[in-house]
DNA sequence: GTCGATAGTTGACTACATCAAGGTTTGAGG
DNA sequence: CCTCAAACCTTGATGTAGTCAACTATCGAC
C-alpha cells in the first residue's frame, strides 16, 4: 500500500519506489535475524561489516556504520564481552585499535550473513530470464561509475 | 567493496547482493534526511508511513515500523509535542487512538519523502532503456503475488 | 455477564545516537 | 628538534529507542 501514483512517475522513479518497498521488508528480516542471534541491530551490523581474517580499525567501522567513533567503542565493548571480537593494538599507528573476529564471532557473522543473503521471495519467484535481466541491469548500474 | 564472489552466485543471488549495496546507501540518506529535519530515525519513519488526510491507529503504526506498541506511544508523544501529529479518539472502538498529521506534520512528511524519493545515482545514470527494463522486472516481482 | 483478547500506556532496563571533553599519538612546519 | 593541529579512541552526559512485564480500558463472543 506504499505505492501511490498521484502523479505520473518516470521509469526510474517507479523502479526506485518498488525498491524501497523491498527495503522495508529487508529491514524486518535484519531485525529478526539479529534478534534470533541475541544481537542488537548495531551489533549485527558491525559483525556483518567485518571480514573473518581481516583486522578493522575502529574508525573505519564507524564510517561503515555511519555513526560516531564513540558509538563504536560501546558496540565493540559489548561484542568483546561476548567473545565475538577482540581489540588489538596496531603497532604502525598507536592511536589506532583494530577489531578482529574471534572464531565464535566468525561463526555468528556467518549466520547473520546467511540470513541476509537469502533472496527475497519477490525476486526468487521471478523467472530465470527475469532474474538474469535484473542482475545485468544492476551490474550496469553499479559498474558504470 | 561488499561484492565478493567466493563461490559462484546465481543470478538472483548476485542481483540481491547488488541490491543490498543500494539499500545500505539508502540507509545513510535516510539518516541524513532525518537529521536535517531534526528528527530521530524512528520519528522520520513514522511520519513517512502516514498519509496526510488519513488517521492511523497506533497499533497499525507499530506494525508498519515493526516495533512494539509501547514504542509507538513514545514516538507519537514526541511528534505530538512538536505539533507534527495529533492523537484523536476513535468512537467505533474506544480502545483505539488515531494519529493524524497536522499541517506542520504534513509539511515535514513531504520533505522527508522528497529526500527519499530522489532516485539514487546508480539508477539515475542508467540508460532510459535500462530504467524501463528495471521497472518492468520489478513490477513483475511485486505483482506476481 | 463472564472471560479471553486487543489497544494503549507506564515503568524498568539496556542499548544506541550525539555531543563535548580529555588523553595519546602522529605528522607537518617552523 | 619542538610545537601544534589533527586523528584516534575513550569517557561522561543526555535524550531517544527497543524489549518486556504489568496494568487499565474496551471489545467480542459465548
Amino acid at each position: 500500500m506504499t505505492t501511490v501514483a498521484q502523479t505520473q512517475l518516470s521509469p526510474a522513479e517507479e523502479a526506485w519506489d518498488i525498491l524501497r518497498q523491498l527495503l522495508g521488508a529487508e529491514r524486518r528480516r535484519f531485525l529478526a535475524a539479529a534478534a534470533e542471534l541475541d544481537l542488537h541491530p548495531a551489533q549485527a551490523g558491525a559483525l556483518m561489516k567485518m571480514e573473518p581474517g581481516t583486522a578493522m580499525p575502529m574508525h573505519e567501522l564507524a564510517m561503515m556504520l555511519s555513526c560516531d567513533n564513540s558509538n563504536v567503542t560501546g558496540i565493540v565493548d559489548r561484542l568483546e564481552a561476548r567473545g565475538l571480537v577482540t581489540r588489538r593494538p596496531y603497532a604502525q599507528d598507536r592511536r589506532v585499535k583494530h577489531v578482529v573476529l574471534t572464531p565464535a564471532g566468525t561463526d555468528v557473522r556467518t549466520r547473520v550473513r546467511g540470513h541476509m543473503a537469502k533472496v527475497p521471495e519477490a525476486i526468487g519467484r521471478l523467472s530465470l530470464t527475469d532474474q538474469r535481466l535484473l542482475r545485468d541491469v544492476l551490474r550496469r548500474a553499479v559498474e558504470s561509475g
